[in-house]
DNA sequence: CTAGGGTTAG
């Protein structure tokens, strides 16, 4: 054994190629992260008779994982006689890096099979690779691993872990290892208010992350990232501002993703003008920077601009993927720019040879359908295949067939929907609204008992409102704020203000409320109106107030916010599930197509 | 002989 590897070393002498200088390790570096160039390489290290220098090997293999190309990398995996742990540490790494979780677990157990010890870096490729796939049972076991081999605090492991259980959405677990990380780093701290920001819990990542503040410890770009998207998801401009003050003033790099993030809060909480800007000012812009700017105009329903900036990333900016086209699309579909939509759909499929998936169907039937072209949309249904005729296609559809009160076609597409998603709640209201229009209120008290008797509860729908930069909640009926009487008080008169002013209530017909209570307040006291309400009350002539709320508006709120605009002389922005309604001097940004 | 980790955007 000594003998052949001194042997095998004076060969490599005799060509003057033992160290990292060599003409071969030199080819490989030169060859970087490209597959051809990489065999070219590989060829000249058998011919040479160097297929047993593991540090050349290593490095090969490492690039051939950052080429994309992991079949290549396996295939010379196996070309490998004794693969070491460095290899094997290489490879893990390299796989959860370059986003091939499961060859990143395969190499892991070929490494435990050839009984060579994981260490801690293994650990923190192999949990990331178990995050990236979800996979509880896999990383549990694999946790167990860690402790056994006594890695149990190491600080980088810890907020792999920490991150792992936060994706594998064991939030209570993550929480519980985080707490009991005794010095913890920016990363752990990091992990877990991502971790609480990315299953939805916007507040808890953001009380994490004042937390975090009072015990001094500064956060990064990293934190700001999650803290923003936190910010988006709640419409929380204020907390939102702040942290963008904060990172300018204290000389952060605006780097590709937090720009992003920045575009993303600033779009989500109402102000695009100032997503713009940012955008403007980002040195580098890929692909997601451009589709969330295009998405921003989208959600607003400024098609223009979603269609300008998309044509300037055709022509100098990043190629646009899948995502890009969903924001396009759905920026047509918001509006009207039917045209535009249709070919968008059509260069997405020709020019760059992108497949169409179900968000993309969607929108399609989404923006012929508002624009009244059923048959069109529904031809355009019955065009797809077997597989693609998902319950959302078909969901667009019934709204369409609702806007337009296309009575038949709508029950029949509502049964179907009704029959394959027997548990969707909103199926049921749909139904129940179409046959509302159509004056069949037995059909109506039909649909509602069969809702009671599945156990069927409408979504609760809320709206919250910021005010010198805390945020209300409000609730349809609520009653749970201190200054209820007066908030009820003040809303009653302002809609007799609006009724004088014009305004003609939705008949309770039209609504779809299951509890007798919930019919009795509905039509007053949806939560919008309450966060309105409560918004004037406590802000000054000449603010604009901001609504966030969880489903879409309701026909009659619509009407009535902008009778408020009037009676109030206020600019109200409103962002229901979908899309922003800008309501100011009696219209809404959205002229009624929603 | 060879590097070095975990967190972040549409």
């Amino acid at each position: 054994m000594e003998a052949k590897q001194r042997g095998n070393q004076q060969i490599d002498l005799q060509h003057g190629e033992s160290h990292s200088h060599s003409p071969t390790y030199q080819a490989v570096l030169r060859a970087g992260p490209r597959v051809r160039p990489l065999q070219q390489a590989h060829a000249q290290i058998v011919v040479l008779g160097k297929h047993c220098n593991l540090a050349l090997l290593t490095k090969l293999l490492t690039l051939a994982c950052a080429a994309g190309s992991i079949t290549y990398t396996r295939r010379l995996f196996l070309t490998v006689s004794k693969p070491d742990s460095f290899l094997f540490n290489s490879l893990i790494k390299g796989s959860s890096k370059f986003g091939f979780p499961y060859d990143a677990v395969w190499f892991y157990n070929r490494m435990l099979l050839a009984d060579i010890s994981p260490s801690n870096y293994t650990f923190t490729s192999v949990i990331k690779a178990c995050a990236d796939l979800s996979a509880l049972r896999l990383g549990r076991s694999i946790h167990s691993h860690v402790l056994i081999c006594g890695y149990g605090s190491d600080s980088y492991v810890q907020a792999a872990l920490v991150a792992f259980y936060a994706k594998s959405s064991e939030l209570s677990v993550a929480r519980r290892l985080f707490d009991r990380i005794p010095e913890k780093t920016i990363v752990a701290w990091n992990s877990m208010i991502s971790g609480y920001d990315q299953n939805g819990f916007s507040r808890e990542a953001i009380g994490l992350f004042y937390q975090m503040r009072e015990l001094g410890v500064e956060p990064d770009s990293s934190t700001f990232v999650s803290v923003l998207s936190a910010c988006a998801q709640l419409g929380a401009i204020g907390l939102g501002c702040r942290v963008h003050d904060y990172v300018v003033s204290n000389g952060f790099d605006v780097n590709v993703v937090l720009g992003t993030s920045l575009i993303n809060m600033y779009c989500r909480c109402g102000n695009v003008i100032k997503a713009r800007n940012v955008f403007d000012l980002m040195s580098e812009r890929n692909v997601i920077a451009w589709t969330a700017m295009i998405s921003g105009y989208g959600i607003h329903g400024y098609g223009r601009e979603a269609m300008e900036l998309f044509g300037q990333m055709q022509t100098r900016g990043p190629r646009p993927n899948n995502i890009t086209f969903v924001a396009v699309l759905s920026a047509c579909a918001h509006a009207g720019l039917i045209q535009e939509g249709r070919r968008a759909f059509a260069d997405m499929k020709q020019e760059y040879g992108l497949v169409p998936g179900v968000e993309h169907h969607v929108c399609m039937v989404d923006m012929l359908g508002r624009a009244g072209l059923l048959n069109e949309a529904y031809q355009f249904v019955k065009e797809l295949n077997p597989g693609e005729l998902t319950p959302a296609v078909w969901t667009a559809m019934l709204g369409a067939c609702k806007m337009h009160k296309k009575f038949d076609l709508g029950v029949q597409v509502a049964e179907h929907l009704l029959a394959v998603e027997p548990e969707n709640p909103g199926h049921y209201v749909m139904l129940s609204n179409i046959y509302a229009l159509a004056g069949k209120m037995d059909r109506v008290e039909l649909v509602r008992n069969m809702m009671i008797r599945r156990g069927l509860k409408k979504q609760v729908g809320y709206s919250t409102v910021e005010v010198d930069q805390k945020t209300y909640l409000f609730s349809m009926g609520d009653k749970s704020h201190p200054e209820t009487d007066e908030i009820y008080r003040y809303l009653d008169d302002l809609m007799l203000r609006c009724r004088e002013a014009g305004y003609v209530p939705a008949s309770e017909s039209v609504m779809h409320e299951v509890e007798e209570e919930e019919r009795e307040y509905a039509l007053r006291y949806h939560s919008e109106k309450l966060a309105i309400a409560f918004g004037l009350l406590k802000t000054s002539l000449g603010m604009v107030i901001t609504v966030v709320k969880n489903l879409r508006m309701c026909e009659d709120c619509h009407s009535a916010i902008k009778y408020i605009s009037v009676v109030c002389n206020r600019e109200i922005v409103v962002r229901d599930k979908l899309r922003f309604h800008h309501f100011n001097n009696g219209s809404c940004s959205c002229l009624d197509y929603w």
